[in-house]
DNA sequence: TCTATACTTGGCCACATGGCGAAATGACGA
DNA sequence: TCGTCATTTCGCCATGTGGCCAAGTATAGA
């Protein structure tokens, strides 16, 4: 039943079920993560973490950066069940669409370049597309 | 979103995920429901609050009794998914099984005489069967 | 070795949550 | 009508959670 509980509960907060849904489209190291979401880096990885401990994703170093990335032949099947649960489900959701389309963007520029233009644009509107 | 969100929070609990389970097994009244659990009648009531909100369960009123029941079609979707989840998927859980066999047993006296018994028999292993 | 960078950890604060007991509510029975 | 009983609501407390900033860790490059 932990593990359940600790899938359901890594799964039932907002923030983490963005991240999630941002890992439905590939691996993502941090500051990607960051770039989209507009939350502090310690935010970001401390949500990491707690997907990281339930089974839901697992991380991978290459050089400076941590990509995570989902995990659905994880050892918890019941993050695999969460994980199904999420698949597909949310995607009409505003704030979901939102975050893939601002995904999008981030992923126009190289990892390296991202990190080197600061903190990651606001909520602002500020003519980010065409 | 927030439907989701309320629907895996309301089950991310270990406590109302024993309720759950229990009521997979069929309508029980809020007292059938604490003879099983050993919590207070007000602790109870608001986890079946919680779980009602979120759409994963509905009460219905019979007298002094209120039966509360899963409602895999109710009018949330998400609240459905995770039922599914749910659906045989702790039966072999320690915690789960023993609810399940204590419910038997508040099961063989009526609703009347379990509530007339008084507190539930506590964890202590007092010879219930046999 | 020493700096810069990507990420994590720890400390802090505001707020949410789960437990209880006491009081309120609603329905049955006298 | 009035008491009784099943359930809910309210107030309280201890603990958990999510956010941030500041400091620590680990790697790349000079």
């Amino acid at each position: 039943m932990r593990q359940l509980e600790a899938a359901l509960k890594a799964a039932a907060d907002p923030t983490r079920t963005r991240i999630l849904k941002l890992l439905e489209r590939g691996e993502l190291c941090v500051c990607q993560v960051q770039a989209v979401l507009a939350l502090a880096p310690s935010t970001i990885s401390k949500h990491l973490a707690i997907l990281k401990a339930a089974g839901l994703v697992a991380d991978r170093r290459d050089g400076r950066w941590i990509h995570y990335g989902l995990t659905p032949d994880g050892p918890n099947p019941h993050a695999a069940d969460v994980l199904a649960l999420l698949r597909g489900r949310l995607d009409r959701d505003p704030t979901v669409a939102a975050d893939r389309r601002r995904l999008r963007e981030v992923q126009r520029v190289s990892v390296t370049e991202l990190c080197a233009i600061g903190p990651p644009p606001r909520e602002t509107g500020e003519s980010a597309g065409a």
